[in-house]
DNA sequence: GGTTAAATGTTTGACTATCCAACAATTTAA
DNA sequence: TTAAATTGTTGGATAGTCAAACATTTAACC
């Protein structure tokens, strides 16, 4: 067996290295999605503010923040960016006059549900390297990865 | 089945998504390459141009940068940097005067070498939540994935 | 109830990574 | 021999991430 790409190049080392792979494969994934979404002016961190905003309206932007596991601070600019296209709006909060709550406008259902449906069609693609069930398996052990990142 | 997490938030549009999924997974990789390499002052992409050259001694850098997929004026930092630790070389080609032939130094292949041994254990932990034969499943069907990047 | 501690959104700055366009020197192709 | 392509390099633009600080507001506590 041969380590060697269509280059000559040997890839040893990083032949059986997941964090490469898992790397190479993400970035794959993201071409996949600037495909599908680019001409809607969105990001896949966008996506996923918007993703978790449609089934949880009404969180503030800290609660959004630890459940993508990204920076508050972070919040700012991307919600910025979100209301100037006008598919998310900041509620004040009426029992905490500190937080926002957000929440998606009409537009921004159907910009969600079409983005959805656009990144899953684009994902679509990749299912024929995959045989009966390999996809539902790689969200299972991806899903395991990620839920043991912290314990031992 | 539920697609809440511990604190109630509903990630259903994400729970599907391979490109979110790859990409949380591959962030948790990447604390463990952190983990196990921060206090050798090598980052990811530095070990990725480490391995490469240590099985292809006497690569341009331009052949480097296309066999990393990255572009090629990023290597002049890299390469300044590696060549500070006195892990890499450049030597002046012979046959083109344009370009570098890229070598470890002695002190680099003994580091390339040990990094290899750290990054590999610390993956090693992740191994426990995977069945028999899983990692290298997995291994293959994200080769299948980068390989298939560009046709259809 | 009054003081202390914590949380929220925000700004700022630093840092990194990535990409593209240019450029001089050099090699290759026509 | 002239034109086109390649190599390393620089500089600028962009985006992502992180930490520290701040005012406002809420929660905890004795």
């Amino acid at each position: 067996m041969s380590n060697d790409d269509q280059n000559g190049i040997d890839y040893s080392m990083l032949q059986s290295r997941l964090g490469y792979k898992l790397r190479r494969a993400q970035l794959v994934y993201f071409d996949v999605f600037f495909e599908a979404c680019a001409q809607e002016g969105i990001t896949p961190g966008l996506f996923s503010i918007l993703a978790i905003i449609y089934h949880n309206p009404g969180l503030t932007q800290s609660a959004v923040s630890t459940a993508l596991d990204v920076d508050r601070s972070a919040m700012v600019a991307a919600i910025d960016k979100l209301e100037s296209m006008e598919v998310v709006e900041r509620r004040k909060s009426k029992n905490d006059r500190r937080s926002y709550a957000l929440y998606l406008t009409e537009k921004g259902k159907e910009f969600t549900e079409r983005l959805n449906r656009k990144v899953s069609t684009g994902e679509d693609r990749f299912d024929k390297f995959m045989k009966e069930g390999e996809r539902e398996w790689l969200l299972d052990l991806l899903d395991r990865i990620i839920e043991n990142r912290k314990g031992n």
